[in-house]
DNA sequence: CAGATTGTGTATCGTTCGATATAAAACAAC
DNA sequence: GTTGTTTTATATCGAACGATACACAATCTG
């Protein structure tokens, strides 16, 4: 019944995506993100609304497409604690590959807006919310099957790693180096090592 | 041999690290600044160069008296393990007692200019290592002191540790919450108890 | 005092910002 | 075709941006 778009909103979406990640929500112009989405200001404007509407839409497709992707792919491929290490071994392989050092758009988006702007810091936690549901369904499960020490607490080690995630996620953008990412990772995955069963040895 | 300054540079310093700590670099203009400190733009220009210098020596400034004056105090004024546990006690009581959400401003940068700035990443670079060693040197210094567990290796914890002060300073910014604050740092510091001496144990 | 030098305050430079007014273009329904 | 609706492209709008030109004020050296 109209003139039809001349772009698929989830392409121009992607590329809105690719210019917040690196540069945020202040540091990238409206002009920087038409011309990356290869659209003019109005169809911008038309199309998502306003420049913070658009930032919390490509928030909303990057936090399903690039988190809950990894979360669900690797929760039913791999038993509990695999799907932890391999979390971790994803997200560093990222960084340490990323020539950009963007690190993450959601943990940028923490750091950069969640402060000032109230709607976006509920989007953010929410977010965040859901990765530390995911250690945390994790570390029940892997504890159930006898996979990790009973020892761990899995409320307080899922909010380990999601700190460590975000370190992560920080020194990558500043510093990735594989020395560190993976150093700084190495103790806290550790305690999910089980004992060695040695022979003279025994907790009782 | 000229006209004196109105202002003490270290005084109008630290009104700029205000802003600069509260909304980052490209979130703060140089009218908030100049209102901030008091002065005009041009007294600003005169004093500290552009907006790019000025920051540079906020930075500089706040790692002096923020980073520096905590680490040097903690380190001579109490045991090498008292010293990290204090250290992220008393980070997570600032986290928690600030109504700006202001996280640290070394962390800040790390993430907003350390990616486009190549001479500000090394200086952030730096900042960063110099907490780090301070980790390193407390936790040998604990183990040679019999403080912390033989298994604790130096090395990897003390970027642990960095990278859990990096996350903490992003969840302070995000979601400052005792419990997430506490909580991600519990098993962490609990790697530092040393193992309780009952009857029917020993390693050997 | 006069001369030199530096800081201050006003006003403004050109640029870029987020956001639109406007009109032509592309479709569906008829 | 005509009409109605939405998208596109050009050309901006006023505001805010970083940075200065300029003249005046304040100090030191003689």
């Amino acid at each position: 019944m109209a003139r039809p778009r001349a772009f698929k909103d989830d392409d121009v979406l992607d590329a809105a995506i690719a210019c917040f990640w690196r540069r945020g929500l202040e540091g990238t112009s409206v002009r920087d993100l038409a011309a990356e989405m290869g659209i003019n200001g109005p169809s911008l404007y038309n199309a998502f609304g306003d420049k913070r509407s658009l930032f919390v839409q490509s928030l909303e497709r990057y936090a399903a497409r690039s988190m809950r992707e990894r979360i669900e792919r690797l929760e039913c491929q791999q038993t509990p604690k695999a799907a932890v290490q391999m979390f971790f071994q994803e997200v560093i392989a990222r960084s340490l590959s990323d020539p950009d050092h963007r690190g993450c758009l959601i943990v940028n988006s923490a750091l950069e807006v969640a402060p000032h702007d109230r709607e976006l810091r509920k989007v953010v936690i929410g977010y965040l919310g859901e990765i530390q549901n995911f250690f945390a369904r994790c570390l029940e499960r892997a504890k159930d099957a006898r996979e990790i020490p009973k020892s761990v607490e899995p409320g307080d080690t899922a909010r380990l790693f999601l700190g460590l995630l975000l370190g992560l996620r920080v020194a990558a953008r500043a510093n990735p180096d594989r020395v560190l990412l993976e150093g700084m990772m190495r103790p806290a995955l550790a305690l999910l090592d089980l004992p060695k069963k040695s022979a003279a040895k025994g907790k009782l």
